[in-house]
DNA sequence: ACCTGAACACCGTTCAAGT
DNA sequence: ACCTGAACACCGTTCAAGT
């Protein structure tokens, strides 16, 4: 016998009971908040507490920490590649990728733990259902290496998951920096200037 | 009344009493297993039970897992430094200083934890009493960045902290990595070739 | 279909009581 | 002088019982 319409799983898709709903949306805006006090490793139990759901509510609806993070961060990681999309058609081809870079840092920098988390669950292990979020843009990343390697303004040698590795590794050296951007910033220079080839 | 003979601290020298110089060497025996295992997040609870002893105890003995930590690695440290100081009068200034940024990376590999604690520990905050190996450690660095500054062989604007800062944030990117030597060494070769001043 | 909240298995740290 | 181990305050995760 074959189901057709959807299997009882509550991650195929948003709830459709009300209170079921309001929870879903309760969750996602505590975890923002606490993410953004307490970073990504924010007690769970609390975003439940503060969601006014139990524990075992938070688990239905986010199996896992990551599914959460990744639910805060669709919109910002969407406009992440839509921005590196936009880049690939810009005139110099080093530049664009020097912005999107420079984007990404900014962008692991949201919230505190972010890039550990991200090194952890994703570069590493070869997690079979890589999240859509991280191989989009590893793709946009990918192909804006590839069109600066194109045109000779980048260093042989560089490997793609490198750069990416470095990029991530910035974000978590400069976090807890007290001007965490203007760290990044020196950080990613000194990259950057190694990306460029000898003249 | 002032106390002549030492202030009843236990850190303040070895302790004098057998079993508790005894408990002194398992833990810290131990504790450089569990590093081995687990990293320097490892349970103090389980080094204290394998070194048979009460948790009070390890906590009598090393108040901060920071005093553990320093205890295990205390020679590598001193090794490193002397490495430091061997490289002064190399003759490539430049090698000198690659060679030794090589050897900190492979350091801070030696436990996985290891570059994330140094980071959250030392680098961040202004501790007080910064640990003496740190403090010994980041002098032999800034000799040799200096040296290779006058030297010319190195690109102006590298700052000494920013550049131990990315030695630490690349161990920490390779470490979990199937091949985190390999995997630093390609890292660091990213790093060093940005750190080389234009021809 | 969804939620609750107790239960479990872990942490690190402190401190009164012992020897 | 030093050690023990219970106590406390936190975690994340699971699951039987409810609605």
């Amino acid at each position: 016998m074959i189901t057709l319409a959807g299997n009882g799983s509550p991650r195929a898709g948003r709830p459709r009971r009300a209170d079921a709903r309001r929870n879903h949306e309760q969750l996602v805006e505590q975890a923002r908040i606490a993410f953004a006090e307490s970073g990504v490793d924010a007690s769970l139990d609390e975003i439940a507490r503060r969601a006014g759901v139990a524990s075992g509510t938070l688990y239905r609806h986010f199996p896992t920490r990551l599914d959460l993070i990744e639910k805060v961060l669709a919109e910002r990681i969407a406009e992440l590649v839509d921005l590196g999309n936009r880049l690939l058609t810009a005139e110099d081809e080093f530049d664009a990728l020097h912005t999107w870079l420079r984007a990404a840092v900014t962008h692991a920098l949201t919230y505190r733990g972010l890039a550990a988390f991200v090194m952890n669950s994703a570069l590493d292990r070869a997690d079979d259902p890589v999240p859509t979020w991280h191989a989009e843009m590893f793709a946009v990343a990918a192909a804006l290496l590839a069109r600066a390697r194109r045109s000779g303004t980048l260093v042989a040698g560089a490997d793609d998951t490198d750069v990416l590795r470095m990029v991530n590794a910035i974000a978590w050296a400069a976090q807890d920096t007290p001007d965490s951007s203007a760290q990044a910033d020196r950080l990613l220079a000194l990259l950057v200037h190694g990306l460029r080839p000898r003249a």
